[in-house]
RNA sequence: CGCGGGGUGGAGCAGCCCGGUAGCUCGUCAGGCUCAUAACCUGAAGGUCCUAGGUUCAAAUCCUAGCCCCGCAA
């Protein structure tokens, strides 16, 4: 049997583990890699690749990053390509019914939950933010709307109280990908029957605004505590110190939920074990943050050069 | 030229404005104390103050250039 050829669509890192997977199959021909252009990033606002075009050039696969995927030249050049599937993880942009018709066998995603939860463009950090006891990885059969085709196949994983967005994001990077991989052949082979999804029982979540990782200590130390992993690495779960003008960033990159109450906002503990903070129930030993302008810390670190007196409240 | 903070014994910081023998909280090592501790007491080791120039009788401190790190912004 011929290899399959396939466009592969995608961006950040977790559509380069589904890329790479992939490009590891034989009877896969990756005949382009589409993604999208590159962006201003860091401090210098230098341009960057990004890491699906990374890859694809030491793959040695063409690489295309249209403004506008509805482009009537680009969906041409797509066509040229006669793949007989596109795959698509995290590509950042609607794909138009043209470019959803275009291959054989239709466009397949990855999204990282199970669908129909989590709808939308944060499904890792929400699905911790919600405290969600587990999440998992979903392929479906693209359609026309966000994230609401037929599935085709979906793997579950635990959120470990360890877990943050981080891991959490690794972890299900590698379970799209396998399972990216593995539906596929299924798929071409007609062996799975898509199924639709349950609308009513969908949810959406929408891009995280850094806003978001403010922490409001009126909340329960275990609301506060999902923010901080929901938050971590990316954008961040921060509060201020209360220095004289202006008040100084503090980001919260690690902690645990206690038992002992106190005010919310303020510190009741400072030492090797962490910095307690009162919440709105319980309380949180934080054990790693981070001063605006220094590097992330572990607590005692931290407290070795910024002592922190007790009952300052945090705002 | 996007804005801003910073590089000081092993870690985290103060000192810099107002040049003049390098300090704090820890860690490490040795000894002591305790039923016990991420506890306490005593003592010790350990520093090219990022790099290269410059100013000066004298530079961690002032000036110039460079390298590196971080927050914001994306």
């Amino acid at each position: 049997m011929a290899p399959l050829r396939i466009i592969f669509m995608g961006t950040p890192e977790l559509a380069a583990v589904s890329l790479a997977a992939l490009q590891r199959e034989p009877n896969f021909q990756l005949v382009a890699a589409v993604t999208q252009p590159d962006r201003p990033k860091g401090r210098a606002l230098k341009l960057q690749a990004s890491p699906v075009k990374e890859l694809a050039l030491q793959a040695g696969i063409p690489v295309r990053q249209p403004l506008k995927a509805r482009d009537d030249s680009f969906i041409a050049e797509l066509r040229g390509w006669q793949p007989d599937l596109i795959a698509v993880a995290a590509f950042g942009q609607l794909l138009p019914q043209a470019i959803l018709e275009l291959p054989r066998l239709g466009c397949l995603n990855v999204h990282t939950s199970l669908l129909p939860r989590y709808r939308g463009a944060s499904p890792i950090q929400s699905a911790i933010l919600h405290d969600e006891l587990e999440t998992g990885v979903t392929i479906m059969k693209m359609d026309a709307g966000l994230d609401t085709g037929d599935i085709l196949t979906q793997r579950r994983t635990p959120i470990h109280p360890e877990d943050n967005a981080a891991t959490l994001h690794d972890r299900l990077a590698q379970l799209g990908a396998e399972l990216l991989v593995a539906t596929i052949p299924d798929y071409a082979a007609g062996e799975i029957q898509p199924r639709p999804q349950r609308h009513e029982l969908a949810t959406h979540c929408a891009r995280i605004k850094k806003e978001q990782g403010r922490i409001d200590w009126t909340q329960p130390a275990r609301a506060i505590w999902n923010r901080i992993r929901a938050f971590t690495p990316w954008p961040g779960a921060f509060t201020y110190l209360p220095t004289p003008t202006p008040p100084t960033l503090l980001k919260l990159w690690q902690a645990e939920v206690v038992e002992p109450a106190g005010a919310p906002g303020e510190i009741l503990a400072a030492d090797k074990a962490g910095v307690i903070i009162g919440c709105g129930a319980g309380s949180l030993r934080v054990t790693s943050l981070q001063r605006e302008g220094g590097r992330r810390l572990t607590a005692t670190e931290f407290l070795a050069g910024h002592p922190l007196l007790l009952g300052t409240k945090l705002s």
